[in-house]
DNA sequence: AACGATATCAACCGCCTCGTA
DNA sequence: GTACGAGGCGGTTGATATCGT
């Protein structure tokens, strides 16, 4: 991006702030090209834009990232790579400047260390796994135009169902089996409180607080078959 | 107290995709 | 078909805070 001369960048002030967040609350989001006119901001369309999802935006939710979500964010980024839009789609009210800057300060060296340990004692061979892409996951049919690429097994989503996803029975399981697996393991256990117990009780508590969250979460129909399947089993 | 090393995080940059003319 | 502009994303940088010596 270059800037056009005159373009004020660098952090911004309170004042910049103030009347970023009033015209936002007037014009609403989107159209950028013409907020830092309508604002009356001295900034880029980018600048503002950015200010205004990782900072200002409201029920952005900062500070500490709880033990449950590094847990996802680790469980996602195992999955998804560094789509860092779609893993903090799936975070309540983290930015996804906060999420990869959380990853690249902390988890990334937690996510090693642990990686380390496990190398020690186990062997690795080749997995396939699905990678979406998702800028344009919502346009397509699910899973018409996926890249495959290949992992350890040694960091697939948890150990006692690592077998499940072996090159062996992967590769003899039809498509859909394999993503659900995929999403299974995923979404199967969580540590709460120290605890290890099944995923589905930290997502009911997420749907309880907000539930449309999950409206969204178009990534493919499979996962909203396991996440309404987990609910349903919640809700009994 | 002073200084250097390291960690954190807000912001920028360049690229990609998509819509449209 | 293609050129262009806007929106969006991930990688990277730089300022500041914190820690260790």
């Amino acid at each position: 991006m270059s800037t056009p001369v005159g373009l004020r960048k660098g952090a911004w002030t309170e004042e910049e702030d103030k009347l970023l967040r009033k015209c936002i609350e007037k014009y609403g989001e989107g159209k950028w090209h013409q907020v830092p006119i309508n604002a009356g901001l001295n900034r880029c369309r980018k600048s503002c834009r950015l200010r205004w999802l990782n900072y200002l935006k409201p029920n952005i939710k900062r500070g500490d990232f709880t033990p449950d979500e590094d847990d996802l964010i680790i469980r996602l980024h195992k999955l998804l790579g560094n789509r860092w839009s779609l893993i903090s789609g799936r975070l309540l009210r983290r930015t996804a400047n906060d999420v990869k800057n959380h990853w690249n300060s902390r988890l990334q060296k937690k996510v090693l260390a642990r990686e380390e340990g496990k190398s020690k004692t186990q062997k690795t061979t080749k997995a396939t796994i699905l990678k979406p892409r998702p800028r344009t996951f919502k346009r397509i049919a699910p899973f018409s135009s996926r890249e495959n690429i290949t992992i350890e097994p040694n960091i697939l989503i948890t150990d006692q169902n690592s077998e499940n996803l072996s090159p062996s029975s992967s590769s003899s399981k039809p498509v859909e089996d394999e993503c659900t697996q995929w999403w299974s393991n995923l979404l199967d256990y969580v540590k709460i409180d120290g605890e290890t117990k099944p995923r589905s009780n930290a997502i009911s508590l997420e749907l309880q607080e907000e539930d449309h969250f999950w409206n969204d979460f178009s990534l493919d129909k499979d996962i909203w078959q396991l996440l309404s399947s987990e609910n349903d089993i919640v809700m009994q």
